[in-house]
DNA sequence: ACAAACCGACTGAGTACTCGGTAGCTTCTG
DNA sequence: CAGAAGCTACCGAGTACTCAGTCGGTTTGT
């Protein structure tokens, strides 16, 4: 009944794990789950599959852990400026996306590409990833729904936009960009991002709160 | 040198090969082209493996017939209803959404899926369908960017409005909602697409040009 | 000493694809 | 007009390979 199980990896051992995580991040955004091996991973991360297979007591476990990085960093990428950013969220979304061409080989790009394939990978109901991906999904789409309703609410947005349909208006002009981007890294982001903001800004926002 | 090569597939063999395409085609959407085999195609099209092999001489061969497929799908969306709508394209778009869930186990809602699937498992450069997948995306935007130029010069359509910028962004709604719908076919498209479309057109449109 | 961290060798279930055929239809020939 | 020849359309049984996961061990840190 002890409450919470001791921790029994070791400083190492930790480490060992995330970089295993970070070579499966790579890998996966690359060629996607089912075109990644245990061998491949293990072997980039400098560990044997079977030392792999330590640490993670399976593809799906490892795969598991690869959501939960996903799912912290798209955390981040969109409330990482504050809990209730109102109408600016489109500011912000344009922020970050203005800063992906000079990141098209690192770690962001990494996150982002693992995005999209994961998502074409458990698009059918009984693969092993879709309750997440599903959960994940709703989760964005409330608070980004909460945000522009608290928005209206403050008389900073039009009271006749449906918030939680611009919510998934908003993701999906994101996920779809991203999705382009990474088929054609030499679209011009930034540029459309940046107009997309300012239109829907202007869009978005009641008369009286235009600075 | 004659110039046509003589069509040495009877009308049988013709019948065959795109049972088995639809049959990929339905696999695919589902499962991914990795997550198909060749024998679960077969087996479902009423063939053996090596009868399917026959007819394409390898999976990558099955998967550009089904690429094919796709592509002259994505054509008759976008322009099935006259080469040059103008600004009149996001209504259509938004009418196509529309009956999207009233099919969510038909043709339709599979080579949708496709599109999301396919996309995933060819992210990466080295793919095989990646150069058509570049390719395809391409040509959608340059013929929207097009007809929203041509939009302009008839007077229909804001001239302060990048149109390649908004092609692009109109593009990446599209592909994101119907990511989104994928992964859960219980959100509210149609109403989605309809403010959005609304949206649009208000936005688009120049004063003058509102009936 | 003891457990966490790790490895080499193996297994069994797939996988795309090949090989050597056969059934049935059309077409050419004596 | 018989029948040989040739073609498309298919099949059963393999082949070489890859994959996730197991087993029985050894090393390393404390």
């Amino acid at each position: 009944m002890s409450p919470a199980q001791k921790p029994k990896t070791s400083a190492k051992g930790l480490e060992t794990r995330d970089r295993i995580v970070d070579v499966a991040v790579r890998f996966i955004a690359r060629n996607g789950a089912r075109g990644t091996s245990l061998a491949d991973i293990a072997a980039e991360a400098g560990v044997s599959q079977t030392g792999l297979l330590y640490h993670f007591r399976s593809k799906e476990a490892l795969l598991n852990a690869v959501m939960d990085r996903h799912l912290a960093f798209s955390e981040e990428w969109l409330w990482g400026d504050g809990p209730d950013p109102g109408i600016k969220i489109v500011d912000i979304i344009a922020k970050h996306m203005t800063s992906w061409p000079s990141q098209h080989d690192g770690k962001v790009a990494s996150l982002l590409g693992m995005n999209t394939v994961v998502l074409g990978e458990n698009v059918s109901p009984d693969t092993d990833l879709h309750p997440r991906l599903v959960d994940g999904y709703r989760t964005t789409i409330d608070r980004v729904t909460a945000t522009l309703r608290s928005a209206q609410e403050r008389g900073e947005m039009r009271e006749d936009i449906d918030p939680q349909l611009k919510a998934m208006e908003i993701i999906a002009f994101c996920y779809g960009l991203e999705a382009a981007w990474l088929v054609d890294p030499t679209i011009p982001v930034a540029a459309a991002a940046a107009q997309w903001a300012a239109q829907q800004t202007r869009q978005l926002a009641t008369a009286s709160a235009t600075s």
